[in-house]
DNA sequence: TTTACACCTTGACGCAACGGCAAGGTCAAG
DNA sequence: CTTGACCTTGCCGTTGCGTCAAGGTGTAAA
């Protein structure tokens, strides 16, 4: 039997348009071709395109196909452990990402469910996002499931009132910080008391208090863009600074 | 604080390129550009970029992120419960995936190590593996897993001499059918005999017969593609001559 | 024999989310 | 004034095809 391309396309439930792919990338071409060039394939091709099907249907990608299919001697199943590698590999990343979108949503709904004022929901909401967003994956893999928890929770519970208070906290904090980093030392009274400040801010949400915490937070503002970003909008460095000034208030001299 | 692009795509970790083309798609434009045409975000656009940075990290679509931080009246849960759909939706399929792929790999290496002539080990090798590539899937759901598992290892056991007879089974069906199909009657002595050989050739690998088994096997070779490809390569039309050829065979008239 | 119509060809653009390069303009420092 | 770092727009490449478009073929009916 030879088959014209439709004819081939129709028996093995592909489309005209791959088979001109795969005779273009050299993946699959046909036995001969007539005298007007139309493709002309044979029973040889059959075969060769239901290995290919098959091996696209793991999802493999098509030159890894073509390494296979085209030489025998290739060892495929040493091709097949790898792709299984690269399979397991994917469904980790996808558990991962489960995890968090599941986290984000009870997160969100839990704000929006405990919420009365439209305004304070507005803004917690945000906040408690903008926290799980930004900050979520490095806090919990630095601090655990558990703290970020009871972080959340405590964020949760807060009545208005400290939340107003909290809101106040976080503003008197930067701009006692833009105050100290006019003056320029991390060690002076302006940025101490705006490391104090930070010390306080945290106490609203943070489950319990701890040096060796206070100052790895610190660090985490250098070194992770995503925090370092949020002072930065303060002036250029205020992250550094900020950390500078409270290694100093808890006494952290490295 | 007012940013240059590469200043923000430093904050941020990621590249001007990647800056420049989400300002190309309207998903995240400078706040202004000067006088020479230069980009240059403020804070806002740090905050923004930092949500569709969350977002991008948990897989969504450049698309639904513009969606949801372009206009906060949309509903981001419902948005994020869809995306976990589609998350758990992928790992599913991951999960099939993984499962013929290490199926393939054991089936390969099972015959590997159970041949002692190397050109029987490559020709069965050659079958199991089009058996598993072609039809596992289909096979696998329509007759369960045991019968699929055990036809395998009724091949796995077959000795050389019983596998050559297998062959030269498959190569008299495909004789007799292309025989029956001149005569063209699905009814008549040859296409019978042809239906009987495929029983024969059947039991070799199946576990049991069943004539309802045999006419489902039949239809299968006209719905699958696959499978009557297989049959196709021998004449136009021969799937659909087999099943009825069978079909009278088992007595079974639709 | 013409004509209709289904089928074939190559070529090209489009998709997602950028990477990378080139040509040319701009800015700050020495 | 020059140098070097930075900025701009524009375009090609990636994967695996889908989807036209323009034009050549094959076959069967009128």
């Amino acid at each position: 039997m030879e088959y014209t391309i439709q004819k081939l396309a129709h028996i093995a439930g592909v489309s005209t348009r791959t088979l001109r792919y795969y005779d273009e990338i050299g993946l699959l071409e046909p036995a001969r071709k007539n005298s007007a060039g139309y493709r002309i394939y044979g029973g040889r091709e059959v075969d060769k395109l239901q290995q290919i099907l098959f091996y696209r249907a793991l999802g493999m990608d098509l030159g890894s196909i073509k390494e296979i299919v085209n030489n025998p001697s290739f060892d495929g199943t040493a091709a097949l452990q790898a792709h299984r590698c690269q399979l397991l590999e994917r469904r980790a990343q996808l558990d991962r990402l489960i995890h968090t979108v599941e986290g984000t949503i009870s997160a969100k709904e839990g704000t929006i469910s405990m919420s009365d004022s439209e305004k304070f929901e507005g803004f917690k909401k945000e906040l408690i996002e903008d926290n799980e967003q930004r900050y979520g994956k490095e806090v919990r893999e630095a601090y655990g499931d558990d703290i970020v928890d009871q972080s959340n929770a405590k964020m949760f519970n807060m009545s208005e009132a400290q939340y107003e208070e909290f809101m106040a906290t976080e503003k008197r904090l930067l701009a006692k910080l833009e105050e100290a980093m006019e003056a320029g030392n991390a060690s002076g009274p302006a940025a101490q008391e705006a490391a104090a400040l930070h010390k306080e801010w945290l106490d609203f949400t943070w489950p319990s208090y701890s040096k060796e915490a206070h100052a790895g937070l610190a660090q985490m503002y250098v070194d992770d863009p995503r925090f370092s970003a949020y002072y930065e909008k303060v002036r250029s460095g205020a992250a550094k600074f900020l950390r500078d000034a409270i290694h100093v208030y808890v006494g952290f001299h490295q």
